[in-house]
DNA sequence: CATGAATGAGTCTTCATTCAT
DNA sequence: AATGAATGAAGACTCATTCAT
């Protein structure tokens, strides 16, 4: 699906409202005026509002699954590179679009719409299939151990991320850093997350005692 | 403040609700609906429907601190006993309470209410201080590891047994465990939930190498 | 089902309109600002501007059946004479009734709701078969034909009495009358009309060669 | 006026679905679409939704002044014979262009709009003069009645003829004629109609007594 | 000549809240 | 103390029409 860059304007629009204030606490109405679109267009372009969600899904995901496979395919770097690879770049993607996974997560705690939580779980199987391979492939290797449950894995890797995105700013408070600008302190959430969330893997991971 | 019967036969179905379909997606009407109440009382009771939620919050709030705290004071257990206990604590509470959980989610997530992020916020607070008392025992007693972030402690705990609780179809699913009865299903992902933050705990509390 | 005084005013308000503009020319804003109510209100007590409708219909339908049966259990008189008195009941009702007959005519037409028709449909079949036994008592008594088709019996009297309301100002036009006063005018075509359907009736309902 | 092919195609499809629908309840997006032209062709080629039904009106009226008046002036038939072959012709017409005679039932009863009333008053008018004269022809001829209101007669006849078509599912229904098919059926009620309603005329016209 | 994009006004309905009783 | 009736505001969506291309 090709779409015009009005298009992508209310989508980003609706992206950022959405992650703001929820799914039903943004109407068309702001969507469109922020966008500095009409109102009329939403339904003009999308159909409906829940049209516009699944377009603004599929728009983020159609983005990310290539980058994934791509990244696990490649033979220069071993299992546990990959893995490691894998964590900074959920934590990348996680920090950089906020909006959109805060919105995933929103999907999925309220499963209110069917249509939409299919499609979140379509792109979370298809990952998850990616990465059961290159989980085998460490079995296979004799690097990881054998018995690994893979969805509690991503569940830590994801609900962390998640989490601590969620609560950025307790975490400036907690730790006394109101006043670090925000690009030196999302430096640092995300090298101590992807210090923090690689210990976690190995120790699910591989057999070190 | 004391609560009528009323008031928490509404509270509770508001729970439910607000889990289910979110805060905005739930309607005055519904949670009187289903409450078996005039729409009249919430606003008669609680003064408008954010009140509501407010009054939802402090309700289960409540109820947690104190066994929290008395856990931890309690002198039978070694620190990575009560660490142990903790995360037992946790996941039962949140496989138990799924709703209020969930509606925790969605408030950080949406932070489009200060009162109420703040309420929620509060008590995260709270519960990291007491823990933070324990790890400093661990850590005296030399048990612990000295360096440790316990907001991204905490985020692993709390962020998988979310993301776990939210996706528990899901997990169904994938392992094929779509006929297995719902209490014998919840109790399993109980104990492995267990294990598996058990083992992250350990990697980041303890020098094991 | 009880009607309120509000609820009788939305009503006949709602039917005046719709006779006037049609069902979809009619919108609940209009109806409500006419009726002095707000516009929430037709929501509040039909559900939806369909639901009116029926309510409507409903309404109307409910004083027609009581009036029609007792007068044809009525053992006073003849079958002619019965029919005769039929046809003025049906003209009195139509000219004094002539929005709600306007709509019927609407609902007839544009058969787009199905529930509506049915709704008009049943009225039609009761009055039908309550005629249909007045016919064969008369042919019982002989001074009936023996072949009479009863729908195109009722669809004359209910056609021409139809079109000749639907028409009153192009009649009015065409004899010359548009300085008679309303009132005279109505009474001298009730009286026209009375013969001329009694005369068709005649032709069709006995052997008069 | 001239029409194009695609004009034509545009007015029998709006045509059909004004019937079907009534005209506020046909959308221009729906006539467009099933007419397979664009959007604002309509706008275009007529300038506005209401131009078209008046174009429609135009164009369906200017085909039956003609055969009327032609058939009428004919000098081998008797004015009785004349009459008959008026009857069938209407039915014949109004059963064929069953969408047309639906519209100006609409029209008349939902008198909103002026232009479009007063176009269909004065097809009425001119038929209703021709007639007169047929009438006139017949009572110097001494086959017909002195006193005789032409617009009843006319009403008994268009009336008659519409509330029969508007209700024949109805019919069939109350006469048990489902499975009949429909060109069957159509021929039937073509053919009882005409002799109900020569019965009528014939007992309106002449002295038979 | 024809049309895809765009729009302001309008549609019906639901919302949380208030108020008289 | 409790509630049924009522409402203004806002909800998502569709409308007929216009206009630049």
């Amino acid at each position: 699906m090709e779409l015009t860059d009005k298009q992508i304007q209310i989508i980003e629009t609706a992206e950022r409202l959405f992650a703001e204030r929820g799914f039903d606490g943004t109407s068309v109405r702001d969507i469109a005026h922020e966008a500095g679109v009409n109102i009329a267009m939403i339904s003009y372009y999308f159909g409906s509002k829940e049209k516009l969600m699944e377009a603004l899904l599929e728009w983020r995901v159609g983005s990310i699954k290539i980058r994934v496979e791509s990244l696990i395919q490649d033979d220069r770097y071993s299992p546990i590179e990959k893995v490691n690879m894998l964590i900074d770049e959920h934590i990348d993607r996680a920090m950089q679009k906020q909006p959109f996974h805060k919105i995933m997560v929103s999907v999925q705690v309220t499963n209110k719409n069917p249509a939409i939580l299919k499609a979140a779980n379509k792109v979370k199987l298809r990952n998850a299939k990616v990465i059961a391979e290159l989980i085998k492939d460490g079995q296979k290797k004799g690097v990881f151990k054998k018995k690994i449950d893979l969805i509690f894995m991503l569940n830590t890797l994801v609900g962390t991320v998640n989490q601590s995105m969620m609560s950025l700013d307790y975490y400036r408070e907690f730790n006394g850093q109101m006043d670090m600008p925000d690009e030196a302190f999302q430096l640092t959430i995300k090298r101590k997350l992807s210090i923090h969330i690689k210990t976690l893997f190995k120790a699910i991971l591989t057999n070190e005692s």
